[in-house]
DNA sequence: CCAAACTGGTTTCATTTGTAACCATCGAAA
DNA sequence: TTTCGATGGTTACAAATGAAACCAGTTTGG
């Protein structure tokens, strides 16, 4: 049998369990399942709303546009995500003085709270997790998450 | 003013850009992202119907039960992946001899063509989204991702 | 000054998803 | 053998999502 037709004859095989784009996102899958608890059973939040909570928490107030560009969603994630916060009282709205289609959003006390009784648990959750890893490890996920970061248009 | 009260006073922020799990979640969402165009733009597949597709190339017959454990899918989810590609008649049931709950899934020749035609697709995705990083950056994100896996209950 | 293009944000609609209930069959134990 | 709990797989329903249309309001170019 000729070596053309041997490698041309079988399908080529994909190995599923060790490709990159699936193992990547599987993991992260997983990661932010279990995250996912420390805003969804307590609070009964939605990812989205979790981001949002946590972009205002960060950053005191901003727009609908600028929360989308800092937690990578698009905008109808945002717009229900803030009404949804806004309906639990969470956060409020204020004009922009000089545009009037613009919205400047603001955790209320509410907001803030629920906000600060989560960033400790939400930073043990990361401590906890890179503890399970040896030194290496940890260096190694970190820097290799951010050099493909680095090489991809996120969000 | 007290130290204590300064630790205190002001609430404790968590930079979300900098949070691993809000890292690796964009990141693989952005792979995947891309990544889906190969099944998605050509064929209008789904990603559990690119997973069960995968999933059968892989390994000639399997039940619906071991491709939910193969590929990370609920089971929902790989019901609604087979019965699609079922009409697409790129997959057939098969009852199983001894238990009558059991089906095997077989590709057609039809699936497997697909199969074929987006496996060296996929390959030379994640070659190409590799070769983008230097030789210590993809050990890194390699072996940071495993041993992240290891840790954690997947699937 | 006015139309066209653009931007911030919301809504609508179709699709996808997750949860739970469900049906059929199987295996073990009484 | 009958019954009861697990298991393979599907379905029903509610919630989350994405794409595109939409509404204001703003800017730009003629």
């Amino acid at each position: 049998m000729a070596i053309k037709s041997e490698v041309s004859d079988a399908p080529e095989i994909l190995n599923l369990e060790n490709f990159l784009p699936y193992r990547l996102y599987r993991l992260a899958d997983a990661v932010s399942r279990e995250f996912s608890r420390i805003y969804k059973d307590s609070h009964g939040l939605t990812r989205p709303e979790w981001r949002t909570l946590s972009g205002l928490g960060q950053h005191g107030t901003m727009t609908a546009t600028a929360l989308g560009e800092q937690s990578a969603m698009h905008k109808t994630k945002v717009s229900r995500a803030v009404a949804e916060l806004e309906r639990r009282r969470w956060l409020v709205r204020s004009p922009d003085e000089n545009d009037r289609r613009v919205e400047h959003l603001t955790l209320t006390k509410a907001g803030l709270a629920a906000y600060s009784e989560m960033v400790p648990l939400a930073k043990s959750f990361e401590r906890e997790l890179l503890a399970r890893l040896g030194e290496e490890e940890r260096a190694a996920i970190v820097s290799g998450v951010a050099a493909l970061e680095a090489k991809l248009t996120l969000g």
